[in-house]
DNA sequence: AAAATAGTGTCTGTCAGACAATATGTC
DNA sequence: GACATATTGTCTGACAGACACTATTTT
């Protein structure tokens, strides 16, 4: 019980802050968007120890400055770039409200790494399918792929570090999230269907909801302004059907 | 836009981690409890630069260690370290069920020290009213005191660095949860009345209840068996009054 | 009896799950 | 017409806000 932490007076106050050991900081994405039908995740494969070969979460460093005057960048704009690197997007897509970044968590238990105590500041973050550029899976040299959330849960693979553990809190922000903000948004095409977003929610919550009454839900988003009707109409099935009002989510007044 | 992160091939991957700079990393304590009727947070006063003289959360460096086989002390476990000091509670009662403790986001602008990058991992903690020493108010130097919401929230005096940020963002989860978790528990007495808990929520929520309405609401709480009654009677008023049922939170099974 | 506090019951509106029934398209 | 999909409507139960009313105690 004689921790170095617990011998120093007071918080922050009266201490060389460079006196003490510090840990590294990155930030682990978990970039999720619906594919087919599935919740999918984006993961890289690592190609240096430890867990080499294994599937992990994208992510890197903070870039934290050197100088009192050059403190680095924030921990949102470190998640952001990594997002776009790991994703292909350019910064105005991410800016296009088409896309939700949001912290998830932070995991800092020690022996996470074995190399070093790393202290990982998680964002979630949802991506529109059709913003997904197929032609350019990866960014860079590491494979970075997009995976069923099915597969990855599954256990066949085991996911590299606590990452794993990640997974499942960002699974559960998600589902919170669904019901209690719009980000249901950044999951389906500009345009879509109730059927879509029905299929969505499915995706998401791993169950299958009634279509009548997931109308209703349509129905109170188009009251509240949330969701607006295109005009448009699209037919789904390949043998008929009748086709589906097109909506899509309100852009918002501000812009 | 050629900040040194982004030209680093691929997050934790073949590089020396020693080689980056790394930031300070603190963590910071919301600690809430119920007091005369109304919402309360712990603060100190800080007795050196920056923002010497202001009010600010207590927290305190994690430790982490300084070797791979030695990388410290959990996040949690430092938050728990430093609720106890701050409180003077054991350990023993940390541990009872009467403490919350839960993670509730990380804070890491650039410059919201200007010392240097410190970046802090903010905890939500409730203590039930009954539990604090008043004979002990401070566990060392710095002036640590329970203070009205009200009071810390009217900006008379404001917080030092982005606290006061982090207490917006605090008092939105705390009201989250209370509807839906049994964290109601730790802001009161072991035994209370149905007018007591209701005293917490109007605390909590900022704003007065309906007598019966909420009635309704320990009712159900008492078919789900979340609290069981005690089987005494108080009376509440100085000038009579009928006397109220108490209830406890059930122990549960586990213990 | 008066005052104060505790507790019950009722009415109303919102919302979700189950499910019957209707509408509109393709083959 | 058969089939597939979309859409509406109905019934029911859970829950919340407003509020009238009853119950039990002290002074």
């Amino acid at each position: 019980m004689s921790r170095r932490a617990a011998q120093r007076p007071q918080g922050l106050e009266g201490y060389d802050p460079q006196r003490y050991a510090k840990p590294s900081v990155t930030v682990d994405l978990l970039i999720f968007t619906v594919l087919a039908g599935e919740l999918a995740l984006l993961l890289i494969r690592r190609g240096v120890p430890p867990f080499k070969g294994s599937l992990a979460l994208p992510g890197g460093f903070v870039d934290v400055g050197s100088t009192p005057e050059d403190q680095g960048e924030d921990l949102e704009a470190a998640a952001r770039r990594e997002l776009g690197e790991e994703t292909g997007l350019t910064s105005e897509l991410l800016d296009a409200r088409r896309v939700h970044l949001e912290q998830l968590h932070t995991f800092g238990a020690p022996g996470r790494d074995p190399r070093m105590r790393v202290i990982s500041v998680a964002y979630l973050a949802l991506v529109p399918p059709d913003l997904i550029d197929h032609t350019r899976p990866g960014d860079d040299a590491a494979e970075a792929r997009w995976r069923p959330l099915g597969e990855v849960m599954g256990g066949v693979e085991p996911l590299a570090f606590d990452h794993a553990r990640i997974v499942e809190v960002g699974l559960a922000r998600l589902r919170d999230r669904l019901d209690r903000s719009d980000v249901a948004a950044c999951l389906v095409p500009p345009s879509f269907s109730a059927a879509e977003l029905r299929a969505v929610f499915e995706a998401v919550q791993g169950h299958p909801l009634d279509a009548p009454n997931f109308r209703r839900h349509i129905r109170r988003l188009l009251g509240d302004g949330v969701i607006v009707p295109t005009g448009q109409t699209r037919t789904a099935g390949p043998r008929g059907g009748r086709p589906a009002a097109l909506y899509r989510f309100d852009p918002g007044e501000g812009r």
